[in-house]
DNA sequence: AGGCATGTTACAGG
DNA sequence: ACCTGTAACATGCC
């Protein structure tokens, strides 16, 4: 899935285009996502009006009138939005180009402000839920969430304390999104090699200053990324369809085999295998 | 052909 | 009860 910066990107461009907008249409394709859509999902929604359109983790959150329409994009799931004049493109060359095939839309939500929202998802294992219940607290996807890596709340201190008892490699750690929230394969890899901490390092092995440097480069490259639109280095587009840029500046992720960036390093990049997820280090300035 | 892919969860076992 | 690792989900690409 996109991770953090990709669902930034998405929210912010949501709420520029239909905050404030109406649904007055839905459409199922296809109910088969991770969790099943309910028959009663469309006339939930419709002449529901959207008051705020927010992000926590990798989740975006829909704020309706006494209700919150909770959206994950899986690993290939994609919001698009098309000016309802232009929904033949998908006929067209277009979205060809672009690589999104119409097949693979599930669900249309027409807007009362001239715009279409299209969930068009290859592998099918994002979701949208429906919640009454407007307080987040009380939504078992949310709730089981650690901090916010930009939380002011995400430090040494916390670090420390969540880490106390615990046998872990620090990647491991930094997938647990109940320990932080947001980060996935890519991010991890990359703020691992910018602080030049091996990935299978215990995470109560860290020294202070180890801490203090990669939670700073968590927050930093999650950062960077936004302000580059986010990686496509797979399935990421923006609600237009566009791609973002940020994988060109990959540090590690994906390239096994070359130099290391770093000037003054002469070694190379590697790739291991942790807990089933391929893991990007630097054999020489990472030990 | 088989392995792998930006994620999460349910379950088994310790 | 907690912690850890594995398989599963579905599709496409190399």
């Amino acid at each position: 899935m996109p991770e953090l910066p990709e669902i930034e990107i998405v929210k912010r461009s949501l709420f520029k285009m239909i905050n404030q907008a109406k649904i007055t249409d839905v459409k199922i394709n296809n109910k088969n996502l991770r969790y099943s859509i309910p028959k009663t999902f469309s006339e939930e929604l419709i002449g529901e009006k959207i008051f705020n359109i927010s992000r926590r983790s990798k989740y975006l959150i829909l704020n309706l009138n006494k209700k919150i329409l909770l959206i994950h994009l899986g690993m290939t799931g994609k919001l698009l939005l098309l000016r309802r004049k232009d929904k033949h493109m998908f006929k067209t060359s277009f979205y060809y180009d672009l690589n999104i095939l119409e097949k693979h839309n599930h669900i249309q939500f027409t807007l009362n402000n001239g715009f279409v929202l299209i969930y068009n998802d290859i592998r099918r294992f994002g979701f949208f839920k429906i919640f009454k219940n407007i307080d987040l607290s009380k939504i078992s996807f949310i709730k089981k969430l650690g901090l916010e890596p930009f939380s002011k709340l995400f430090h040494l201190n916390y670090f420390k304390l969540f880490v106390k008892n615990r046998k872990k490699n620090i990647k491991n750690l930094l997938m647990d999104q109940t320990f932080v929230s947001g980060l996935g394969n890519i991010y991890v890899n990359e703020a691992l090699f910018m602080s030049k901490i091996h990935p299978l390092r215990d995470c109560d092995s860290l020294n202070n200053i180890e801490i203090k440097k990669l939670i700073f480069n968590i927050k930093k490259i999650l950062r960077l990324s936004i302000s580059k639109g986010g990686s496509s280095i797979r399935d990421f587009k923006s609600t237009f369809g566009e791609n973002g840029n940020f994988q060109q500046f990959f540090k590690v992720y994906s390239n096994e085999g070359k130099n290391c960036s770093r000037i003054s390093c002469s070694g190379k990049i590697k790739k291991i295998l942790i807990s089933k997820r391929s893991s990007f280090y630097c054999d020489k300035c990472q030990n």
